[in-house]
RNA sequence: GGUCCCGUAGCUCAGCUGGAUAGAGCAUCUGCCUUCUAAGCAGACGGUCACACGUUCGAAUCGUGUCGGGAUCACCA
């Protein structure tokens, strides 16, 4: 049952009855805890068109409610507000109908189709802190929207080629010594990283030698020897240099290794994986038919621009003079490629809000070319992750490497286990399964419980925390229920939800009212791409459940249908905090 | 300089399609384990919602401006 739209739909009809006027919207919200009531209808809205004073509104709609209404057990009005109280049926009849549904919080496929772009890493170096606010959230996005009925692609594009990529195969050319992950004992995407940074090193080096040799900054920065060089390989790539090509797929190779390890371990993977050195290329021909179109414009240099100044955006190059593509023509024939190789309705690139005004642009011009899935076009855009020291830079050294942040998370989580001494009966297995289960919970948590859209501060001693607005503490949560429903269940009793139990408590209200709310969240989170609804819910519903559980004892109740709604209760609970948190990615344990 | 985003408690964040005395968590302090897991619960303390003006019965929320922070404006990706 959906307790909100039967409520609208009384008061709709309560208006019109009682005030013959029509009202088509009706907005309802939650009565606020220092008011008694579950649901609260402001009637200062309607003062206008039924020329009443707001109370007098408040006190006839109460009245008709409370008369013909089949969940309205009462009401009081405060000024404008008027408070709804359910009936102790209602109650029972909601958790019945949320414990027998065994898909609260999924909806039925909706027939469309959408693909989430994430992670998009750099096979130059490993993947650290940004990258896992962007896998977490991508993958969130990704179930929340399968739950939401969508038909989920979740595709990965690897920036697998380019100058950078070059750098480091250079520096592993010119000081490598044929290491390998192997012999270094180091991951491959991490031994790729190594000399990326030793490139760096001596780039700077070379630089700042021409520059005492009285050379301009910008043109040493242009004519170090290794700047060059990196070029000429990346020329060599280009032109398919046997040679450069087998370093290029030997140490993408070591990358690739390194990569699936940290995904495996982080609970991510992809339906298909697009590779930049195959797409690089494509867009040119959609150049082309802008071109005819008259959709772009040529330089006397051969160079492909758009006015987009009629947007709000400037004049944009979309290919070269010397006809070499630039990042929006590889973007245009990626996302061509993506819609011939699936026809999705709707398209969605989880990438950082650095490149709000790239995405403006790309978007701008499939409207302009009439792409029939420029609309369904939705750029993620979420906010960097800051330090307290400030912003990451992954020259300066200041950049928390991902698989350093697990290692410290599974560690924290075992030490707080330790300490705790709950788990003497797990085998070493189980114990080292828990501490990751808890280290992942953590962090996930911790980077999908803010707004994606914000920009967001990584406090390293506050993330290791298990205690307050944290996933662990919701795991807690569902460990505890478990352990009830367990005890229920070796004392023979059924989780099933009694009609006539007299006076449902208001801390089982209270439970009951979270639990049938899960559905409109996860639909929000849906509608907004925000994983940060649902991780709020949970936290919510943990909250009000650990007061039920604090307040009232579950067996020792002398009625035995209190015991049969309280189990019911749990049940129903454990279910939505393990439904809520797997869209969020995070496991939940049997015991902690 | 143009464009965009942000500014809520000491800290991190909710709340923003306008509604009641602005909410959590952390930190600090006080209670609660002979009863289902205390990674918990209850309470105290803590606010000029950056500032100003405007719209409204009503503004943290909408509009304009100011200040402060960030991003972006490459024939880089």
């Amino acid at each position: 049952m959906n307790i909100e739209a039967t409520l609208k739909d009384d008061i709709r009809q309560a208006i019109q009855e009682c005030f013959q006027t029509s009202v088509e919207d009706i907005i309802l919200q939650p009565t606020k805890k220092e008011f008694e009531g579950f649901y609260t209808f402001v009637t200062f809205p309607l003062t206008k068109a039924l020329r009443r004073p707001p109370i007098e509104i408040g006190q006839t709609i109460g009245s008709y409610l409370t008369g013909h209404s089949s969940v309205v057990a009462g009401f009081n009005v405060v000024q404008g507000f008027l408070n709804i109280s359910l009936k102790n049926t209602t109650w029972l009849d909601l958790l019945s109908s949320i414990s027998t549904n065994p898909n609260h919080g999924s909806f039925p496929a909706n027939g469309q189709s959408v693909m989430v772009e994430f992670s998009s890493p750099n096979t130059n170096k490993p993947l650290h802190l940004g990258h896992l606010r962007n896998n977490f959230l991508g993958s969130s996005v990704a179930r929340i929207l399968s739950a939401n009925g969508y038909d989920v692609v979740r595709t990965c594009l690897v920036n697998d080629r380019g100058v950078h990529i070059c750098k480091s195969m250079l520096a592993y050319r010119e000081l490598g010594n044929g290491e390998t992950p192997e012999t270094s004992g180091l991951k491959g995407d991490h031994l790729a990283g190594k000399y990326y940074v030793e490139f760096d090193k001596e780039y700077k080096r070379q630089t700042k030698e021409l520059v005492a040799q009285g050379m301009g900054e910008e043109e040493a920065a242009k004519k170090a020897p290794w700047i060059l060089e990196a070029h000429e390989l990346l020329r060599k790539w280009e032109q398919g240099d046997a040679e450069t090509v087998a370093l290029w797929q030997k140490m993408n190779g070591w990358v690739y290794e390194g990569f699936n390890e940290t995904y495996n371990k982080i609970g991510v993977s992809f339906d298909k994986t697009y590779y930049e050195s195959d797409t690089y290329l494509l867009g040119k021909d959609i150049i082309e038919e802008g071109l005819q179109k008259g959709v772009f414009y040529q330089k006397e240099d051969g160079s492909v621009w758009i006015d987009l100044t009629e947007e709000g955006l400037d004049q944009k190059l979309v290919l070269r003079g010397d006809g070499t593509s630039v990042y929006i023509t590889q973007d245009l024939g990626t996302t061509e490629l993506k819609y011939q190789d699936f026809h999705n309705d709707r398209y969605i690139w989880v990438v950082g809000n650095e490149q709000d005004y790239h995405f403006n642009v790309l978007f701008a011009i499939l409207k302009r070319l009439g792409r029939p899935y420029a609309e369904g076009c939705y750029h993620l855009s979420y906010g960097m992750v800051d330090l307290p020291t400030g912003k990451m830079k992954s020259r300066e050294g200041t950049v928390v490497d991902a698989d350093d942040l697990i290692r410290e998370m599974y560690d924290t989580a075992e030490s707080r286990t330790r300490e705790l001494g709950k788990i003497e009966d797990f085998n070493s297995d189980e114990a080292k399964q828990l501490y990751h289960t808890l280290a992942l919970g953590a962090l996930k948590y911790y980077l999908l419980k803010v707004d994606p859209k914000k920009r967001m501060l990584f406090n390293p001693e506050e993330s290791i925390d298990f205690q307050g607005h944290t996933g662990p503490f919701i795991q807690y949560t569902y460990a505890r229920v478990r352990s009830i429903l367990r005890k229920a269940e070796q004392a023979g009793l059924q989780a099933v939800v009694p009609t006539d139990y007299a006076s449902v408590h208001p801390a089982e209200q209270e439970v009951i009212f979270y639990l049938s709310q899960y559905p409109s969240r996860v639909r929000a989170a849906g509608e907004e791409f925000a994983p940060s609804i649902i991780s709020l819910y949970a936290f919510e519903l943990a909250k009000v459940y650990n007061q039920f559980y604090a307040e009232l004892s579950i067996f020792s109740d002398p009625d035995p249908k209190a015991v049969q709604l309280r189990i019911a209760l749990s049940a129903a609970v454990a279910e939505t905090i393990r439904h809520a948190m797997a869209l969020l990615g995070i496991d939940v344990p049997e015991k902690m």
